[in-house]
DNA sequence: CGCAAAATCATCCGAAAGGATGACGACAAC
DNA sequence: GTTGTCGTCATCCTTTCGGATGATTTTGCG
């Protein structure tokens, strides 16, 4: 995506230096302005179009791939990366009710589980989602993932 | 399509209309006309773009490749079950929103990447938790793991 | 063409989640 | 005995989610 981008901004830039070069012959002829931006406009959404087209284009191809028959393998036994959970200042407490998040409970239903309120629950939450960098839940098990504190 | 290439024209025309109106003020301010130029690239850019989107949205579907390939799960090799998501008639875009739940976007930033409303990523999150069974998209991303429909 | 399935967008409303902040007790370490 | 960490709970307020429902548009297919 970062070369549509390039691309984008190189064909832009050639386009405005054209465009300063050709401006002497385009000042003669008067109420040529309309013509001239119909023209930059026309070039630009047809280059636009073309972006678009590739841009779905990948889309396409990834739909494309074959369908691979999944041989289950043998879930590992998950070891919690102690180091990864120091390191950013994780408590126990913390990791616990991530693993329930991740789960799909709420943060009514993690509290009854654990006995303990829900605003405590919520704290726990908030203090997890700072450490992680995380805005939402679904955002702390992804990274939570990421990092191997989650199985 | 014929739709397509209405708002098109109707658009340019707009355009070219408002052209002519705002010329007098700019035959004033020299040079302007690069600036100009590039406003209308921009503009006519984007559009092109969207366009160019809007036509080939939802076109991914077509194709699926069925082609058979035992592989012995290689880590990064991820199979959608193509079964589990027919037999729950999980559309191919609450597939794509359900992906994006899972990578932890929220519903804005979900719109903002697919092009559309933060609505409609409403409306696909509702269909696709209440064919999942789900109450939240925690629980949604963890059914999703679950049924092989997520990586 | 005409139909059915998807996809799109909207509005209203209540529930859930998140941010900020303060407070209190338990317990270990210095 | 002071300090620091952790767990607990609370309140206030904002944002985000989710449910219900209806409408329109696109698209695929017979």
């Amino acid at each position: 995506m970062k070369r549509h981008a390039l691309i984008f901004g190189l064909v832009g830039g050639l386009l405005i230096a054209t465009l300063q070069y050709t401006e002497y012959r385009f000042v003669v002829i008067e109420h040529s302005v309309e013509l001239y931006g119909a023209l930059v406009a026309i070039l630009f959404a047809s280059f636009g179009i073309w972006l678009g087209l590739r841009i779905t284009r990948g889309r396409e191809t990834i739909r494309e791939t074959v369908v691979i028959r999944e041989v289950p393998v043998a879930a590992e036994a998950f070891a919690p990366n102690v180091a990864q959970q120091q390191s950013l200042g994780i408590t126990a407490r913390e990791l616990e009710i991530l693993t329930l998040i991740a789960r799909g409970f709420s943060n009514r239903e993690i509290a009854t589980q654990l006995f303990v309120s829900e605003n405590t629950v919520k704290t726990h939450c908030a203090r997890a989602f700072d450490k992680l960098g995380a805005a939402r839940r679904t955002q702390a098990v992804q990274r939570g993932k990421e990092l191997g504190l989650l199985p």
